[in-house]
DNA sequence: TAAATATAGTTACCTAGGGTAATTATTTTT
DNA sequence: AAAAATAATTACCCTAGGTAACTATATTTA
């Protein structure tokens, strides 16, 4: 499938700029929508599971945090672990998460325009089995 | 398709560092890369061609070009237009766009494995279409 | 159980990559 | 000829992430 790459980063830059400008309005990026996402969906969670959730190092998730906390849309709680940061989301992060995937499944409606339901399935399905064949890689290349 | 962005941009990091990693063999990443091929298969082009292209600003192609330039992969030529700055291809520039293309089309078959030619057509063609949708109602926006 | 090791998070510093506004040189329009 | 448009550049700024070193706490192990 030559040109795979191509199409598929083709789209990253138009698709990104198009969230982080829905998400703006909410002071957020899709960087940061990704944490609130992230606890929405499992629960009070450590900076660890976030940052394994999405392959990037703790410094990074520890700065998504501190916004987020700052834009009062996640606290901290208290857990067994001393060590541990738990957060979870406020009242504002969960109206905030509500308004935005609102908005969000929207955009997802709005760009499928046109393509048939099983195509969009196949894109659907297909995604994650490309990621999983990185993955397979990565883990050859250690061996 | 409420998670499609999800599930996109899921794939972004593993494959543009992947990517990275295996351009850095010839010093350079994948945004330079943009240009080499742009130039490979359009011929020589001016800046704002390639920007154009691309859907970013003059300035980021005018860094990129740099670069390339000292890595000596490109060089500029005389055109009618004296504002105007072609570049193309140096025999170097050749080379390594070859050795490249090698290397990341057997890439691109290594993530399809397991993935039906029909559903890799699927994924290939849909891609484009849902740029455009968001072409459209960038449109939509304007008017 | 004391010492060694591992883990969670933070801090400081660095890099990649792109945007905006202003500027220069040249060309095109009026 | 003067005004407007275009191509490229420069200077400055922003976002986002990585690495290495560090602190505090928890877990292993000898």
């Amino acid at each position: 499938m030559e040109g795979f790459f191509q199409r598929y980063l083709g789209l990253y830059r138009t698709l990104i700029t198009s969230l982080n400008e829905l998400l703006s309005a909410y002071e957020l990026s899709y960087s940061l929508w990704q944490v609130v996402f992230y606890i929405k969906n499992n629960g009070p969670s450590t900076l660890v599971d976030i940052a394994n959730q999405y392959n990037v190092e703790k410094p990074t998730i520890t700065r998504r945090v501190h916004r987020l906390e700052e834009l009062q849309l996640v606290r901290q709680i208290a857990g067994q672990d001393r060590r541990e940061k738990i957060i979870q989301l406020t009242e504002l992060g969960e109206e905030v998460y509500q308004a935005c995937r609102k908005r969000i499944t929207d955009l997802e409606f709005t760009i499928m325009d046109g393509i048939a339901k099983e195509e969009q399935e196949v894109v659907f399905h297909t995604l994650p089995r490309i990621q999983e064949n990185f993955k397979k890689k990565e883990g050859d290349k250690i061996e």
